[in-house]
DNA sequence: ACTAACCGTTAGTCAACACTTACCGTATGG
DNA sequence: CCATACGGTAAGTGTTGACTAACGGTTAGT
């Protein structure tokens, strides 16, 4: 659980970042959360459902409302992921800057074709 | 440019972060991308675009090929995103680990009904 | 020139998704 | 109790997005 997937789908939706930053302001139940958009309570609650399924939010029951919560250990894997990745293509960078440094836009090198065997 | 959504939007989808990482670790023209998925070369040419267009990859071309590599810097605004919300999130755990230290699965607090006002 | 390799683009298809409307269960307050 | 507020769920709709197939454009090799 926690994937880096469901983390990653859940963020890539705007409303939903948008959510999870009041949430890392304050705990909020969800009607208060809908009033700051222009979108029904329903469509809300189903972006909450995502969210608490990524791992990113989290809810306690008071009465009858839902109050949520963001849930920062949810981040962590795709911290993690990005931490990884960025390394790795700062790796390629500073090797390509080593080799192209003397050869410029000059085309047709071996070094590639003898990549490519 | 180089916008957050856009960038979250592009690593949403896996087949992108597998595209990614490949291109992390070298400098890979389209065709040889292609081999090593089981779908055309015109997704994966789709799929370059947008990582392209997010800031994420960038390409140079030698002959009839392309060759594509990873762009780190990418991945700037979306980490310094994640750091923002890590902390904020961060400090709201910590503040209700307080207000509920002595409260528990108690209800009816006064403290939410306030805020609510 | 001719051919082949490499790659991007287009149009079209199918599934995923964000949203609304309607509904249902639960809990508080008169 | 009964009415009301709160919130999740189900079904339906419009749009986005990932993919394939077909095409066109450019470069390399003969």
């Amino acid at each position: 659980m926690t994937s880096t997937d469901d983390v990653l789908r859940a963020l890539a939706e705007p409303r939903r970042r948008e959510i999870l930053r009041l949430l890392s302001r304050d705990e909020v139940p969800v009607g208060r959360l809908a009033d700051q958009f222009d979108v029904t309570r329903s469509a809300v609650s189903q972006h909450l459902r995502v969210l608490e399924d990524a791992g990113l939010v989290t809810h306690r029951t008071a009465g009858t409302r839902n109050y949520y919560r963001a849930l920062p250990e949810g981040l962590a894997d795709l911290r993690a992921y990005l931490e990884e990745t960025w390394s790795s293509a700062l790796d390629v960078a500073r090797r390509l800057v080593e080799t192209d440094a003397g050869v410029l836009d000059d085309e047709g090198n071996e070094a590639d074709e003898r990549a490519l065997a």
